[in-house]
DNA sequence: CCGGTTTTTGTGGATTTCCACAAATTCAAC
DNA sequence: GTTGAATTTGTGGAAATCCACAAAAACCGG
């Protein structure tokens, strides 16, 4: 144990000889990761492990709950910052005891972490030097992985998007390719997409890769990006897919803003599909609702899916058909030039109305007027428009005519 | 007062001539009108008139409650069948003393009446027989007006299609037009079309005529047919107007079943519009809606107007691009198949809501169950087609597509 | 036929809506 | 300014909705 050996020195036929290495030198158990949590090596001759090592081992990767739970408590970010081992207390709530790590660094990036777990005894100063040491041996080994795999990934990418161009139609074929990369088949996916403000650069490609890989809450079969677009095959898991994949979005775009404080990304998914040359179509979809919502702007802000567009999916056919022929609504005439007149506001009113589903105490709140108002005004907007407000029917046209309108205004 | 004298036999300069002439041999206010109860003249030397002659002459044509009334009493039907003096006893409902009245004949077709009102009188069988005898003398010069007015018609005939067709463009040229034809303007008209079940033949075609002349709930400016629809364009009064052309369509519906016993016609009219160049778009609109009705029956039964027709307005574009592109809602997908593998009713359930306004009462009423069983299915509904029941965009684009999936099944 | 799930119906009470009417306020036009 | 119409707000009671829970009833696979 003195300070001008390296116990590292020499070689190592595989990781897995060098985690038992680093685990008997510093007499704990040792876990290898690459640089998205993802389980690469670890020591075996440990009589103690706490739950959320085995859980890693046993899945192959860091649980997404406890790297949450590292991030917010520093862990990771300082990993990511210095060459310096970190020491984590416990984290109970997690499974999570107390452990030492380092980051494994290629030039000025991350590639890698190595967990020491303080099983019962804590790492000395000197220990933790050569902890560092350790680090710096294993970067080799981790790098060639990371080679190995950024070729497969180049690969995986160009069948993705072959996918993504309906470049491949018999589903047959795109089975066995997938089968060769060993990606896993789903019963059902969408494609999702996530556009940037700005075209992608590597440093916030890492970071949204990393984040990617990470989550598991649904698997993600394919990942490439396309200029400001990150694209990705989602297979949601459960019966209702939407719901997954909203909650999927959703906590990506917490993520991205609490730990890279990225905000301003755009999102959008399309069908959920069970046949793989309907990616395409897929993916389609999910642009359409990418370009949705940079016409509509607020109308649609938390709608992800192109199934949750509703009347939105036409709107561009009605539109082109506005535009044709002469389409007027004479109701919404009136009720405009009535406004225009009068200073009111029954047209936004309506579609108010509409907006919360009819639901009156709610309209009467957000438009800071008393409930018996709206009343009122609906009862007048139906004797101006001659609109029957018990007949769904003409509710619904003139909804889609206001929204049209606005629609129109802005396209 | 003998039977060998004709005291009408001579000649008359005008029919106001003539009709002083019976209402002095019969010593009673006369009044004579052509097939259609318009006013064609009457007697000037009366002392008392009772209410119903007073409106008559004032409007220059009988009220059309009097009409009416008459139909319901039994005396104009009896007046188009026999050639014999009807009597008619008071109704006081609507002004008519008792009066004696004639249906003047040229071969078996009635062109006009005259009546007797018998005021402070009643006329003695005697006295009846010259009034047949008046009958016959006025053949003639009511046929003459007859005559005169059916050349005029078929001239304005001709402008209409003109109108239909978009052959006059200029709006002034339009105007001037009708002004030579004495057609009065109005600020506001729509092109109404009823069709029949089978072309029009001459009798059928009389009985509407005669209806739509004597109609007086909306000035009705220019008539014509084609095959089996009567084409009009009608010009409403109020800031109404879909109420009133609409209560115009039942009443006259009614009447033809009633009156004539002819079911079967179908209604559509077009957008109402104030600039004459637009009499071709509300045509185009009235057939629109009329073609409509033939293919999606009992769902738009009672809805005559293009402006009521609320989201059918487009269905056929829709239809048109259902059918070229992938257009699938996985929603009503998975609500079909679970519809057919459950034996259940999810679709129709809420299609039926939607129907009746999200009115839960009602619904459960149609359908035949619990208020409490509509919300369970309704729950189901939300979960199996992931659909949010507060998101009125989803919901709007289910209803729509359930109604376009029927469309096209008929289609 | 059984056992479990799904579906339907029932109950009761808190909450909300609906409706009619009236008072107060605003607005516009004279 | 005044006047009258249009609009907003307030009030109260009947009706409807919502919700949770529970008991039936129907259905289904073994």
């Amino acid at each position: 144990m003195s300070h001008y050996t390296d116990p590292f020195r020499g070689e190592f036929d595989s990781l897995e000889e060098f985690a038992d290495r680093v685990s008997d030198v510093l007499k704990c158990p040792v876990t290898i990761e690459d640089a998205n949590h993802r389980l690469i090596a670890y020591s075996a001759h440990d009589d103690y492990t706490d739950p959320a090592r085995t859980a890693t081992i046993i899945s192959r990767r860091v649980p997404e709950k406890v790297i949450n739970s590292l991030w917010k408590q520093g862990a990771i970010p300082a990993l990511l910052k210095s060459r310096e081992p970190v020491r984590v207390p416990p984290i109970h709530d997690v499974g999570l005891g107390s452990r030492v790590a380092v980051s494994i660094w290629k030039n000025d990036e991350v590639i890698g972490f190595i967990w020491v777990l303080e099983t019962n005894r804590t790492l000395s100063p000197e220990e933790m030097e050569w902890l560092k040491l350790a680090a710096k041996a294993a970067k080799n080994k981790v790098l060639q992985l990371y080679m190995r795999k950024n070729k497969k990934e180049e690969r995986v990418q160009e069948l993705f998007w072959k996918l993504l161009t309906s470049h491949i139609a018999a589903e047959d074929e795109i089975r066995a390719h997938l089968a060769a990369m060993q990606i896993p088949t789903a019963p059902q996916f969408a494609v999702v997409v996530f556009r940037f403000a700005a075209d992608l650069i590597a440093e916030m490609e890492r970071q949204i890769s990393y984040l990617l890989q990470t989550t598991q809450q649904l698997p993600l079969l394919l990942y490439t990006t396309d200029g400001r677009d990150v694209i990705l095959l989602a297979a949601p898991k459960t019966d209702q897919p939407l719901k997954e994949l909203n909650a999927f979005i959703e906590s990506f775009a917490a993520k991205m803003k609490e730990r890279f404080h990225i905000h301003d990304v755009q999102c959008g998914f399309g069908g959920v599909y069970g046949a793989y040359r309907l990616i395409e179509k897929s993916y389609r979809e999910a642009l359409a609702v990418l370009a949705l919502k940079e016409k509509l702007g607020d109308e649609i802000k938390s709608v992800y899916g192109y199934a949750q567009l509703g009347i939105y999916q036409f709107f561009d056919f009605l539109l082109e058909q506005k535009r044709q022929g002469e389409w007027t609504n004479p109701a919404l005439t009136k009720l405009q030039s009535y406004d225009q007149k009068h200073h009111s506001d029954l047209v936004k009113t309506f579609e108010t109305f509409f907006d919360h589903n009819e639901n009156a105490q709610e309209t009467a709140d957000v438009l800071n007027v008393h409930p018996n108002t709206l009343a009122y005004r609906l009862k007048r907007i139906a004797d101006i428009a001659e609109l029957d407000l018990n007949d769904m029917n003409q509710k619904i046209k003139l909804y889609i005519d206001i929204k049209l309108a606005k629609y129109e205004a802005r396209g």
